[in-house]
DNA sequence: GCTAGATATGAAACTGAGTGTCACGCTAGC
DNA sequence: GCTAGCGTGACACTCAGTTTCATATCTAGC
């Protein structure tokens, strides 16, 4: 987007070289794993300078990457969305269909690219650090959700967090079983295993 | 340690320099900011060479974040050894206190390397992917604990992770306070929320 | 005590990521 | 058509991290 909120013709190219950059540098990086492709390898691949990669992407792991950019947001607004009287658990459930959808709608895509990001230390650590920024996000739409105009309590921080690593952990058994398992009841297990016990 | 489980003068030497090395990195990162710091500036200051300052710590942030080095190994040992008959989270508030007890013995120390880390991306990041290790580690050690030889539950992983979750939502409570909070009495709220609701 | 082997250090060259600058060319609006 | 702005490429630069080699220092065995 250019300055003012009106997507362009050119906005509109930008982001379909973007999109053709993300998939021949994500090719790449599966064939050859992510450190064995230079900035160079995947520049002269998508026939664009290194320059031009580099301003699509301020980083290598970005072209990976983008492809969760906003998904926090979508996630919060989700959240804000949910009936002022549910309670924390059961609205953050359902916010994160909005996350899983993504990975009904393309399983193999999403496999391949979960594989990719948890195989490389470098782009873990990115997701890591991107997905940690989520936590505040979601704590304070729960925080909003409550009606308080304060910033969200220790509860609320712990409950966001705690939701977001169920995420991770029924992602991560749903990688390991190839995409078999139903990753709607992975989920719903990791959930209740926070009740349990 | 040089290939025997023995230690020997030189290790202690050795120990003796990577403390001296990581003090005088943590005083320039404080003072002029992680990222302004050069390998360089690191290694003049130490009175060292380039080379031997990247002996030491494989990376910069290494030399910061070596101060929490094993404590996985510490809270998972503390973890088994916990009674069998106690239920996870018992057994997993309990074993965090082992982490805990250093930010009581030196409040300021601690605060300041917290404070360093949460404000300087690069750190955060790789903090981040240091402590997503610990996850599968208190899992196996709830295993374990559990008696089954088998590999940890979904339920075990969860549990785990947001056992440390709530460890890090702790933290930064206590750190926003300038340490005024207390850890003890935050982290125990930081559990109960959890079960709450 | 002296030497042989291991070990700590320093020097330097090299790769690759990311930044900043500048000039060129295309396109849109006047 | 002209021009102002934007996308692009080329290039130079800084810095992190790796590797290699030479040198000094320390340890162990004789």
């Amino acid at each position: 987007m250019t300055g003012t909120g009106r997507t362009t013709t050119r906005d509109i190219a930008r982001a379909a070289v973007r999109a053709e950059l993300a998939q021949v540098a994500f090719e790449l990086f599966r064939r050859d794993g992510f450190d064995k492709v230079t900035l160079d390898d995947l520049a002269s691949a998508a026939g664009v300078s290194r320059s031009t990669f580099l301003r699509y992407f301020g980083t290598k792991e970005d072209a990976v990457l983008g492809a969760f950019e906003g998904q926090d947001q979508r996630v919060a607004d989700a959240l804000r969305g949910r009936p002022a009287d549910e309670d924390d658990w059961t609205a953050l459930r359902h916010a994160l269909d909005t996350v899983i959808a993504r990975y009904r709608e393309d399983p193999d895509g999403a496999l391949a690219t979960t594989r990719l990001v948890r195989e490389t230390p470098a782009l873990c650590a990115r997701h890591l650090e991107k997905q940690h920024g989520w936590g505040p996000a979601l704590a304070q739409a729960l925080a909003d959700r409550a009606g308080s105009a304060e910033p969200p309590t220790l509860g609320q921080s712990v409950r966001a967090g705690a939701a977001l690593h169920c995420l991770n952990v029924a992602i991560d058994h749903w990688t390991a079983s190839d995409g078999r398992l139903d990753l709607v009841t992975l989920l719903d297990e990791a959930f209740a295993a926070l009740s349990g016990r």
